[in-house]
DNA sequence: TTAGGTGCAAACAATTTGCCGTGTT
DNA sequence: AACACGGCAAATTGTTTGCACCTAA
């Protein structure tokens, strides 16, 4: 019971999510494989890369909603994973890094946002 | 012409995002202010939210839509503010930070994500 | 007076879910 | 045969927009 079979079409979505270095959203792999898979359906990518992203085969990059803050100035953050909650750090916010990202990259980095998550302090003691 | 005028919404919502330092979401200030502003309207939040953001007064923390990456071992990211695209970065993952941020804040740091932002090479020869 | 702002509801976009027929085991 | 899976469409959720009215300047 529980078990989880073979499917073709999470073997396609995973297959396309590998073979690229892009980071596509579940529409743009929807449109890479709909040509020649006429019946696959948009629900059946996102059921598929939720099941693979929850048991850890491949990696999710996203916030759900936007989130604002009066601080306009870059500062490292932390996002709980247990009750969503977003912290300011008070660690220095390190511009080598963006010239670090110039050198390897040849992209025009104009700054980076860093996000570190885990379990707040709060949640921590529910437990 | 263009000038922007005083408007009590917009003031009341800069000044609730001001006086937290939770990072809330446009939905979550539109509830906290409801109360006392019963005819306050979730569009109304949104569009000054926009506003102070393009003007820079505050900030936006979000990708406006899931991303996902087959490479799970965590590793930077340059997400390109013209063309949207997502790149891979073949910079080191500083494991030193989590032990920092956990030292600056308490809470359980598992990870993190970094990512730069800034223009890509390809949306720069366009130019 | 006049252009920008607001409220409201409709539109849009991203994602999830229920139902029911199909395919794997 | 059982039950996970996929297709489809409806439902949710997050965000934007059009329009008629309101308000600061």
């Amino acid at each position: 019971m529980n078990g989880k079979r073979y499917s073709r079409q999470r073997e396609l979505i995973y297959a396309a999510l590998k073979g690229t270095d892009q980071h596509p959203t579940a529409e743009m792999i929807y449109q890479w494989l709909k040509p020649e898979n006429p019946n696959l359906s948009l629900g059946t990518v996102y059921r598929n890369l939720n099941l693979l992203a929850d048991e850890g085969a491949i990696a999710r990059m996203a916030f759900p909603v936007e989130r604002y803050d009066a601080e306009t100035r870059p500062h490292p953050h932390f996002c709980c994973q247990a009750c969503g909650s977003v912290y300011d750090l008070s660690l220095p916010y390190d511009k080598a890094l963006d010239e670090q990202a110039l050198l390897a990259s040849g992209h025009d980095v104009t700054g980076h946002e860093l996000i570190f998550y885990g379990t707040c302090a709060k949640c921590k003691d529910v437990h």
